[in-house]
DNA sequence: TTAAAATGCCTACACTTGTAGTATTTCAGG
DNA sequence: CCTGAAATACTACAAGTGTAGGCATTTTAA
């Protein structure tokens, strides 16, 4: 899907906000992210410059500003994210993940119940597509 | 528990290999690699030492060669490279991150079996716990 | 016993990342 | 039209990573 270079942790942080305020400015990046770390608007800037060269991010002119928006969704690079470390440290087994997820994990009895929830639909969705 | 720096994809393919053979040499992990990749000596060694420097491997002498080791478990490193994942696109949400790993994936029903089944586990431990 | 192979140590170098200063453009107001 | 503020562009630099070459020394095989 998308191969883009995988992102770091600060160029995640980053993302985050632009995906939660699509069409941004880097001064309105700065400011969302003053209250938890005190960057320069250089450096901001500079990220981000970096991650439209690289492709996660598009940008268009308005007035003399840019503004940006990310290209590949939270979700999707959520996924991706995910796939990749399973691939690398789980041996793609997503058995095993969800295993060492749980295992020993101080998991609230609800989460418990909504993730078997979830794994009980997809079940479900599997079951109603094979008798089809 | 463990704050040793991250490690990125290559380190992760050394580490790997320590954790599958441990008290290994240097010339090991390069044979053991070169069914994938093709590095020189001197990269693996390179990447080895450093890797000893920042605490990920212990190595010890025997004879004129050294022989490495991993500091952590496999298992323990990898649950804490999820939960960073977890931490930083999920929200330290389980149920958002089992969500996404299912969602629209091509999980095979055995698969799913499973992980119904590790859940059902967790939850049974937790409601024995409680009874505690 | 001497040359080749193995092994460790030091050095190098290009690329990326995180961080930011300086220079230049540009737009809006007078 | 000119000027100042705002925004971008260019430049810099240390740390970390991926990649490896050379040299010194030690072991081994001929």
């Amino acid at each position: 899907m998308s191969d883009l270079p995988p992102l770091t942790e600060n160029q995640v942080e980053i993302m985050k906000i632009i995906w939660e305020q699509p069409d941004i400015t880097v001064l309105e990046v700065v400011e969302a992210l003053a209250a938890e770390r005190d960057l320069a608007r250089n450096t901001v800037q500079t990220m981000m410059t970096r991650l439209a060269d690289k492709g996660w991010l598009a940008y268009r002119k308005v007035g003399n500003t840019y503004r940006y928006s990310a290209t590949q969704s939270r979700d999707e690079t959520a996924k991706s994210m995910l796939n990749r470390l399973a691939d690398l440290v789980f041996d793609g087994s997503a058995e095993s993940l969800v295993s060492s997820l749980v295992d020993g994990e101080k998991l609230p009895p609800d989460e418990v119940r909504r993730i078997k929830a979830i794994i009980d639909s997809a079940e479900a969705k599997q079951k109603s597509k094979r008798r089809k």
